[in-house]
DNA sequence: GCGCGAGGTTGATCCAAGTCAAAAAACTAC
DNA sequence: GTAGTTTTTTGACTTGGATCAACCTCGCGC
């Protein structure tokens, strides 16, 4: 593993604070490795043998039932993912694929538990990973009760155009079909919806979109730390590295 | 704090194999309570002071979202509730209220941080309670986005029909307003949803419920561990001494 | 017993969102 | 560039589920 990598990991909140002999055991069995896109990583049912840090690219979370599929999450680095699974030594819950060339580390369950198990710095920054996932999951099922799929929507739409006022202008980060699955839509829906804001002057162009007046759209999302708040894990689009790649198209 | 209901808060999953010296320390400031049905325990947005465990009685997690309201858990003896808000020290994501006459204690979230990062034992138990809620929550939101209204109903009927075969009675462990509520769904469809299900062999009079076929319910739920499955956190009912209790009516 | 209120059911109606189909646009590979 | 695939959009239609309103029923207090 080049070692720009192993400090990229260890710089991780999960790995940061952590005895440098027990993250040195935890990357001895660990494997650095690169996939195509569309490559499923996890299968949902499997066991969970190994945790996942996305170095580089897009990991789609995802579930299936019935003949339906759902988009869970998106990762991005630098994060880890299906920590549960892992600690719990349990099946996992969802499936993962790539969706660009992506790296990833997989670090074996049975040396993730067992570090754990001696380092109690590790552990403490196990728990906080595994609170703030929750409480992220926690966040999407209140929107998916509580809010209207248009106010799912001008919530994403505010949540990722950062904090600016007046006009913001981003790109997607994935998508629309992606998007539209995570917001718990068909994507004929999601287009419509679209089309339903732009009298309140949402712009889009391809994946850019413009947002000229976010209090208009304030008003139908009607955003709240308690379900669009910034302890994030696994939003689509968590990490700000692609906003900062916005060019003129 | 009477020795019968610490004894009972020991023996939870959480607290079992901690030292006992630290599982003192955490009780000594904490607080054993009788709140009346109908009580508001934990407001939502508020910070996380306590850890809540419920000794006696029922508490319903909700959540709000401009004048809209949906229960999000039902909390049942002898378990924990806002851990991961408390770990983080973060304010609360959802409100608890009681829905009948309850016990709850309650320990000081600091005194939680302080024993989780001197006990090493308790940091695990917290991990894999934390990692239980964290899939539990998971499957809720698998539930929402891939499953119709009426197939909810049917999963959550077989879920609590038990193991078995052939043909299961039990009551219902709360009003059907607040299934309804907890399904994702409206009372007035919760009523009708079961009606259909009435052509399933599903027969409904008041809180008991006769399900005579579980195939035919199992044909609609599909029913799956990595949806249904049985590592359960306010599930409800996810107890078992309710269903002890049902009687003749 | 009666009256009251909350929970539950039912029916009529409405609307959001899903489905189906087809065309348009965007991206890929050659 | 072109052909071919995939994504996105759009329109017409259907449907699941919400809403509104009336009514029933059960539990409870007097």
């Amino acid at each position: 593993m080049r070692d720009s990598d192993l400090d990229e990991i260890r710089d991780l909140a999960l790995f940061r604070d952590m005895d440098s002999e027990h993250f040195q055991n935890l990357m001895r069995g660990a494997y650095h490795q690169t996939f195509p896109p569309q490559v499923t990583l996890i299968e949902e049912g499997q066991q969970a043998d190994f945790l996942h840090v996305i170095t580089e690219g897009a990991v789609e979370m995802f579930a299936r039932w019935n003949d339906r599929e759902t988009t869970m999450a998106i990762v991005r680095p630098v994060s880890t993912f299906i920590l549960a699974a892992c600690i719990n030594d349990a099946p996992y819950l969802m499936s993962a694929r790539t969706l660009m060339p992506s790296r990833i580390v997989m670090i074996p369950g049975a040396d993730l538990r067992k570090v754990f198990a001696s380092d109690p710095i590790f552990a403490q920054a196990i728990v906080r990973e595994l609170a703030t996932c929750y409480r992220s999951v926690v966040r999407h099922a209140k929107g998916l009760k509580l809010r209207a799929s248009k106010e799912r929507l001008a919530a994403y739409l505010i949540r990722h155009a950062g904090p600016t006022t007046g006009v913001a202008r981003f790109q997607l980060p994935i998508e629309k079909r992606l998007l539209a699955s995570y917001l718990g839509m068909t994507p004929e829906n999601l287009s419509r919806a679209l089309r339903l804001l732009r009298d309140e002057g949402v712009a889009v162009d391809g994946l850019r979109v413009e947002v000229r007046d976010l209090a208009k759209l304030a008003a139908i999302a009607r955003p709240n730390p308690l379900m669009d708040g910034a302890e994030s894990c696994g939003e689509p689009d968590s990490n700000s590295h692609i906003r900062a790649r916005i060019g003129s198209r």
